[in-house]
DNA sequence: GTCTATACCGAGATAGAC
DNA sequence: GTCTATCTCGGTATAGAC
């Protein structure tokens, strides 16, 4: 059999699930370029192999389209996050949370880039974002450095000094790329370079008795 | 005479140059909370009081009125930080140009919320934008701060570093004022308290025989 | 310089054949 | 489920009267 015949072997070219995988890819990639107004459903069905009406068959419409991939990308943090964390507690666990987010920024950008360019402007997809998935993180963080700090331990920050220092100074290093590689070579910093500047400014210890390491 | 008569007289209601400035304030905002893609000429002509052809004749096109407005921005920028500093050098002075900065920032949120809308994805604004008004800037502040470095004060940071912390964590936070109200009341610092912050990141003294002060 | 009218294009969503 | 064709809307830019 030199090719299969038939529609349904064509269907069977990709399998059902795939298509959508695909359109969430793209759509993840438009929306952290782009924004969610100027990124085109044309472009981002183009990019992962589909026709521009594939996008309202399996999604409602665009901005279903839009919260889908979000709520993707934070699945695949908090995946990212717990890992072997279970139960764990104090300093090194709050700096290995830390060091995974930064990791995960870097490999996957568009995560803040999508934060971000909601940020500006009050709308209906900023509200939802933030209730749905920044509010609970940042109780989650503002907590954890609460114990942080009652143990002695840490800069002497806010939760929100610290929520800044780690998004806006820590991942937004990431997200910002294409602007930081026009500045200078000197920007271009190693992921582990990021780390480590990020929690000397939380005042945490870096790589002393690593117990929650990464894979590298 | 009750009112001017005739079409002069009209005209005469607005001087040449203020439909100019009106139609870049409306542009600054516009461009500041949904990016250049997404503004559109007619809510900005909109917003000025004129009709969306009068951009195209004031300027030459929608990218003209963007980098207009941006170098507007960048202009009163500098006017703002150069007020008194003339010929003065050392830590103090260093000190009052990044408190000037943020207090710039915090009035005119625009500067920074457009530098970030482009700072995702290559484009031709972008390369405009880091050649013509960032990368200069960037120069200007590391050789500050390399001599600051060289006479003991401030914290041991980088170039790079002193950069990430003025604009990502000390300027953003204005910038980003719609996502961070949504988060709750504990982001919402006065911009003392910024000022404060961010001078303490860098490891500079705050108010301390403070010779460049501000208005207030 | 400013207006109305419009050309031209690309957007998201939908209809209906297959 | 996927395709083509198309609807409707909004975008920027331009033409030409005044």
């Amino acid at each position: 059999m030199e090719r299969p015949t038939g529609t349904a072997a064509v269907r069977a070219r990709r399998p059902p699930a795939t298509l959508r995988r695909a359109l969430l890819d793209a759509a993840e990639l438009e929306f952290a370029t782009h924004g969610f107004d100027a990124a085109s459903t044309r472009s981002i069905a183009e990019r992962a192999g589909a026709h521009q009406p594939q996008i309202n068959y399996h999604f409602s419409s665009k901005e279903q389209l839009w919260r889908d991939a979000v709520d993707r990308l934070f699945a695949e943090l908090d995946a990212a996050l717990v890992v072997g964390l279970t139960g764990a507690e104090g300093v090194p666990v709050f700096a290995a949370v830390v060091e995974r987010f930064l990791r995960f920024s870097a490999v996957r950008p568009a995560l803040n880039r999508i934060i971000n360019l909601e940020a500006t402007a009050p709308s209906p997809r900023l509200d939802w974002l933030v209730e749905t998935h920044l509010a609970p993180r940042f109780d989650q963080v503002a907590g954890g450095w609460i114990a942080l700090r009652m143990a002695g331990a840490g800069a002497e920050l806010t939760p929100e000094e610290v929520w800044a220092i780690i998004t806006s100074f820590g991942a937004l290093h990431f997200a910002n790329a294409p602007m930081l590689a026009r500045l200078g070579d000197g920007h271009a910093v190693t992921v582990d370079q990021q780390v480590e500047r990020t929690l000397r400014l939380l005042g945490l210890p870096t790589r002393t008795g690593e117990k929650f390491g990464h894979g590298d």
